[in-house]
DNA sequence: CGTTCAACCTGGGCGC
DNA sequence: TGCGCCCAGGTTGAAC
């Protein structure tokens, strides 16, 4: 499911507890595999009880609770994870629960009906490894031309997955890697070395507007309702897609049936005749 | 280096 | 209704 702005909706809709303290963890009981947690669901309950919640960031697709102790809770919700700060669609699919008492009382829940989403609780200095500029690459929300071309400019592999590829750029997800190249008319399969520096520009400012437009939109809800704000609410951006998910369909620039490929085992959504190769 | 496949999970949608 | 299949916003590790 999410991607750098389902993620950042996330991460701003849980800033509402900052300032509080959280009184307690809970895992709920479930007929479901328990998620995987590092180290494990009894070290995150010692490690966050009675801790107070400073700050709420995001690296990449993840979202970071930083508390008084200087240890952080990771949550990288993956495929089908997501944070709520009221009732969850189907109390069973509720993985686990901060409840916070404070500058605001609430409960923080992770609901996750897939059950791919991984939580972590790590010291700062475990975040700095696992997650520092050496792990991941740059946030895509900052990226410029330059820098994509510096990171990209001499790959041969085609710039969709390309732009995919965390450890080089993060945030950008299949959804997105398609709405951009489309916003900029870039074939999916044109190969990073036979980009040109003017084209780098336009897929770095694509980027930007789309993750931005995404993200003030709340990001993009698609029809199983595997993603919705930290309030329940859907988001708004599925309606803004010009090609995600709209095989077949007339391209809402030049009315040519948009095209469905696989990349990378990934469903890649394109004009053929507005994206050049 | 680049690509492909299988896993990890559950659930929705579709054809029969 | 049921069954089998394909699909899904992510990531990892192994194999070629």
């Amino acid at each position: 499911m999410p991607e750098l702005p389902e993620v950042e909706a996330m991460r701003r809709g849980i800033t509402l507890a900052v300032g509080s303290t959280i009184r307690s963890a809970k895992q709920p009981k479930s007929r479901y595999r328990p998620i995987r947690i590092d180290p494990s669901w009894e070290g995150v309950e010692y490690g966050v009880v009675g801790r107070r919640i400073e700050r709420v960031e995001r690296i990449g697709k993840r979202v970071l609770i930083g508390l008084s102790s200087n240890d952080w809770l990771v949550i990288q919700p993956k495929m089908a994870g997501m944070l709520l700060a009221g009732d969850p669609p189907t109390p069973e699919h509720v993985r686990w629960q901060l409840h916070c008492q404070g500058a605001s009382d609430c409960t923080i829940t992770y609901w996750d009906r897939r059950g791919l989403g991984t939580l972590a609780f790590w010291s700062d200095r475990q975040l700095k490894e696992r997650l520092g500029p050496d792990a991941i690459g740059p946030d895509a929300l900052g990226i410029d031309g330059e820098r994509l071309r510096t990171i990209f400019g001499e790959l041969k592999r085609p710039i969709k997955p390309a732009l995919m590829d965390q450890v080089k750029l993060a945030g950008v997800g299949n959804l997105y890697a398609s709405e951009i190249l489309f916003r900029c008319g870039i074939s999916p399969r044109r190969r990073c070395n036979r980009i040109g520096k003017r084209a780098w520009e336009a897929i770095a400012t694509s980027t930007r507007a789309i993750l931005l437009d995404a993200i003030e939109q709340g990001g993009s809800t698609l029809r199983d309702g595997t993603y919705l704000m930290v309030n329940g609410e859907s988001g708004g951006y599925q309606e803004a897609h010009q090609v995600y998910g709209r095989e077949g369909l007339p391209c809402p620039r030049c009315g040519t049936a948009v095209r469905r490929i696989v990349q990378a085992q990934r469903s890649t959504f394109f004009c053929p005749q507005c994206q050049v190769g």
